[in-house]
Order: structure tokens, then C-alpha cells, then sequence
DNA sequence: TATCCACAGGAACGTAGGGACG
DNA sequence: CGTCCCTACGTTCCTGTGGATA
């Protein structure tokens, strides 16, 4: 209607389909817009990677066709760009921020920057939809932000069991032929994707993972007992993945706590860094500080890597009692198979 | 019950690597 | 060029603290 757009607040966990909807949402607002000449552009980008003022500027002057460095330029350079640029095109403007509590709890400053952005342009309009799926961001949210970004909010339920059925079964109907899927797999994946919160992504990935090992296995049907395997086959590579991936010094940490587990029960941060030091000094590695280390650490638990719970041993001091959470046969995988630390699996004791 | 250990984790700062711009 | 600004990764210095023990 070309009136001045609420900004929108939306809720609910991993899997319920908040990014899908709200894409295509805006695709069908962009096609509508664009059969009757009016002036629509959206943008969207993940807070979990965009989360500097800077970078979301950055994305936005991509996304409405202004080319930027990724780095060099003042923020307040960029900032009059985009706005100048976005006055230009005199249009309605949608910014969608997925997962907006990562970019808040780094820089709240963004948030603020945008909701107030308004003001300062003149031809065009700006609004935001902030996607979290996590209940207590509003709360969290300082109140100037909270009350224009939050105008109005709309809540997405964790799909039930049923729910999920149905929808493996209207893109299964789609995807294979009748009589492959052996009765109860897909129940058996909508139950899965019900115990993780809902998820349908979880739930299709599953799906599809198994009717490809099937199909490797040169098997005729999908069975339970590929889904079964799929679970294995998707969590062991995830995994992996997030292991291989890690830089060199959280390596070594992770190494440190894989070698300490097996000896004594609790590990703390000080036999962490204890055994840490000595795998530095074997493989030639600077030995960072017990500070970093103790980030390096939180990293690996904010990865689901580790457990480390902060724990008082009375006079024994305040220290974080670690554990490793993934198997240990795929740590050692991906440790064994990094060049730089691999040799400490020849050495016998540390 | 006051103490005191072994860290947790905040703040400020330094360095290296990069790109824009005059 | 030098200057200005960005990020990533680390360091230094620091104050805070749960709860078993003296």
C-alpha cells in the first residue's frame, strides 16, 4: 500500500521454517510489487556471519548493487553510501536479519544504527525483521531498540510429529517413486525431527541421507534400519566437519583435552593448558597465554565440542570441570590427520 | 565463619594483514 | 607513498568469586 512499513520481531526454534516462510514471503511481495510498478527491494543476510555494524552495511550496499571493500572504509563512508544510494532507488526497502540476537549480543550498536536509520532518509523506507529462535532476546534488547524493532511479532511453533509427517509425505510423493519407502520410515523421521525441537530441516535431511544410502547400498527399498544409519552418518559428519575446520591453536587445546580425558576422570582448565604447553612445545607451536586458552576453551563449548562447567573445589579454587562430547574416535580422526599434530600420536606419554 | 585457592572473564591495548583514498 | 579505517588474534592487567577448609 506504500504506507510506512512496521518493523517485525519473529520467534521460534531451529527448523520451523521462519527463513523459508519469510523468503518467500518477500519473493511474492517483490513479484507483486513488480507487476504493479512499485518500488520494492528486500535483503537478507545471517547474523551469524554478519555481525559487525560494518558488515551489515557492507551486505546491504551489496544487495541494492553498490560495490564495497570488505574492509578499509570508515563505517560512516559506507553508511552515507548506502543511504544516498537507497534515496536514490526511492524505494521500499526490507532488511532481514536472521538470527539477530548474534548480532546484538556483538554489536548492539547495529541494531540501533538501522531502527534509526529512518529518520535520516528521505525518499526511501527502511524496515527490519529480526529473526531469533530465542525466547528471551526481547528481554535482552535494549528498550529503544525493543520498541521500534519489535512493532509487531509473530511466533512460529516447533511443528508437531504429525505435522512433519505430513510434510515428508507431500515431498516424498514428489521425490520417489511409490513403494520405495518402506512403511514407518517416515514416521520414524518425523519422530526424529519432533525430538529435535520440531525441526523439519532435520527431518528431510534424514530422509534424504538414508534413500541415499539405500540407493549406494544398491538396496530397493528404504528401510528403518537406513534411517537409523543416516542419523549416524549425518551427526559424524557435522562433526567432522566442525572439527577439521578449526584453526590450528584450537586444535592443539582440543588435543590437550582429548589426551587429558583419558587419564583422569575431571579435567580442569590448569591440566588443560598443563598438557597444552607440553604438546607446543613437542610440535614447535607458540604457547599462548592461560587467558586465550581459556577462550579457546569457551569456543570449543559454544561449538557443542566440549562441555566446560565452572566449578568450586572449595579451597582448591574455581576452575571448569571439561569433558569431551563427541566421540572420541572422530577427534582423534581429525587430529591424526592434521600434519602439524599428528606426530604427538607417536609420542608415548606427554 | 572467614579465608583463600585457581581460576573466570572484562577492558584496554598491540600487531599483522588488508583495502581506500588523496 | 602515508594516512585512515577495518578485522582477527593475542597479550597484559585486572577484579571477581563458590565453597571446602583452617
Amino acid at each position: 500500500r506504500g504506507g510506512a512499513p512496521s518493523n517485525i520481531f519473529i520467534y521460534g526454534t531451529t527448523g520451523t521454517g521462519k527463513t523459508a516462510v519469510t523468503k518467500q514471503v518477500l519473493s511474492k511481495l517483490k513479484e507483486r510489487a513488480e507487476s504493479r510498478d512499485l518500488a520494492f527491494k528486500y535483503s537478507y543476510m545471517n547474523c551469524q556471519h554478519v555481525d559487525t555494524k560494518y558488515r551489515v552495511l557492507t551486505q546491504l550496499c551489496e544487495d541494492i548493487g553498490i560495490d564495497v571493500p570488505f574492509t578499509g572504509l570508515h563505517f560512516d563512508v559506507i553508511y552515507q553510501k548506502f543511504k544516498e544510494a537507497l534515496d536514490d532507488l526511492d524505494t521500499l526497502h526490507v532488511t532481514v536479519l536472521d538470527e539477530v540476537d548474534m548480532l546484538y549480543k556483538k554489536s548492539s550498536e547495529s541494531l540501533y544504527v538501522l531502527t534509526r536509520m529512518n529518520s535520516d532518509l528521505e525518499s526511501s523506507k527502511i524496515s527490519i525483521i529480526g529473526i531469533t529462535n530465542d525466547v528471551n532476546f526481547k528481554e535482552t534488547l535494549d528498550p529503544r531498540i525493543r520498541s521500534s524493532l519489535s512493532e509487531e511479532e509473530i511466533v512460529f511453533s516447533p511443528y508437531t510429529a504429525e505435522q512433519l509427517n505430513d510434510i515428508l509425505t507431500q515431498r516424498s510423493d514428489v521425490a520417489f517413486h511409490k513403494g520405495i519407502l518402506e512403511f514407518g520410515v517416515i514416521n520414524l523421521c518425523s519422530a526424529v525431527g519432533a525430538q529435535q525441537h520440531g525441526d523439519a530441516r532435520r527431518s528431510l535431511d534424514l530422509l534424504r541421507v538414508a534413500a541415499e544410502l539405500a540407493e549406494r547400498n544398491g538396496d530397493e527399498k528404504v528401510t528403518e534400519i537406513h534411517v537409523r544409519k543416516a542419523q549416524q552418518v549425518i551427526e559424524r559428519n557435522t562433526v567432522i566437519e566442525v572439527l577439521t575446520s578449526l584453526p590450528i591453536q584450537t586444535k592443539a587445546v582440543l588435543q590437550a583435552i582429548f589426551m587429558g580425558e583419558g587419564k583422569t576422570e575431571a579435567i580442569t582448565t590448569g591440566d588443560v593448558y598443563e598438557i597444552y604447553s607440553k604438546i607446543c612445545k613437542l610440535v614447535r607451536l607458540d604457547i599462548l597465554t592461560t587467558r586465550r586458552v581459556g577462550d579457546l576453551i569457551n569456543e570449543l563449548d559454544m561449538l557443542g565440542i566440549i562441555t566446560a562447567q565452572v566449578i568450586s573445589k572449595g579451597r582448591g579454587g574455581r576452575s571448569k570441570r571439561i569433558h569431551l562430547t563427541v566421540p572420541h574416535r572422530q577427534v582423534r580422526e581429525v587430529l591424526e590427520s592434521d600434519f602439524r599434530l599428528s606426530k604427538i600420536f607417536e609420542v608415548d606419554s606427554i
